[in-house]
DNA sequence: CCGCCCCTGTTTACGCCTAAACTGAATGAG
DNA sequence: CTCATTCAGTTTAGGCGTAAACAGGGGCGG
């Protein structure tokens, strides 16, 4: 058997990866991956967000993030709205059309994931998450 | 507020992008990085893996495997030895070395970044993390 | 007004990762 | 024996992600 830490951090990896992968296959429905949903989810949550904001609302770097708005640019699921120096990103109705239907399933399939935990139960893994987080954020 | 499930996913993302920026940059030390770190440590907990296992392990493909094999050969941190229709993989002694650096100092990080949490709150979020995936392996 | 810094966004090089097509060796059915 | 299948490994196209260099507009002190 492994020790303590190593152990936990091997099983927050396989459930993580295994969670993802759930995610990145319901989405093909959406003909989207994991990295494009967060952005139409997060844009369609605050429209007019800046390139920088969302970058770090989405834990990636303006770059990651420059390239994912020209692909759903493309697509034309999105626009950049130029206002000062900053962009600011709104959806264009067919990617308002995908977040309404993207958002809920996905909500639903993040429901289904963690049925196996009981309300109780998920509210305790938050709370140990939580923890965990400020002590990260604490330590430097 | 969010709901539960969602807000639950979120804070899991959160912790594990955070402990795995960590990691990456610790193993900067020893100039590998997280997915390199990962093969060192397989292969030299299981010297003559085959690249299918291996892949089968670390969660990633065997095409994905083979070029990070490449890589590490070309480092000279190890070596494919064909067998029948496989490949063994061994670590050299330059991929020994670095083995017995790296590990300890990862498990180490790991005990560190975990000290948030007593003993008894890392055994009940293994707990919790493995009745989730559980969860996950039965349904379909 | 001028020059400087800062901030946002863009680009580039590189590694990780997957899916899918391909190579070739081992196996085994007829 | 021979042909087909299977299975390990390799290759390739393409998306994700980072770090670092670059472009240029805005604001500010002098």
């Amino acid at each position: 058997m492994q020790r303590g830490p190593v152990a936990t951090w091997m099983r927050l990896v396989r459930v993580f990866h295994h969670v993802e992968g759930r995610e990145t296959v319901a989405l093909r429905a959406h003909d989207l991956s994991l990295a494009q949903f967060d952005v139409i989810a997060q844009v369609g949550r605050d429209e007019g967000i800046t390139q920088q904001v969302l970058a770090d609302r989405l834990l990636v770097t303006k770059g990651n993030i420059c390239q994912l708005l020209d692909r759903l640019a493309d697509r034309g699921l999105l626009v950049r709205q130029p206002e000062g120096r900053a962009n600011r990103i709104v959806l264009t109705p067919a990617g308002r059309a995908v977040y309404a239907e993207a958002v809920p399933a996905q909500e639903a399939q993040l429901a289904a994931i963690f049925s196996p935990l009981s309300t109780d139960e998920q509210a305790q893994l938050r709370a140990l998450l939580r923890k965990l987080e400020h002590g990260l954020d604490v330590r430097d």
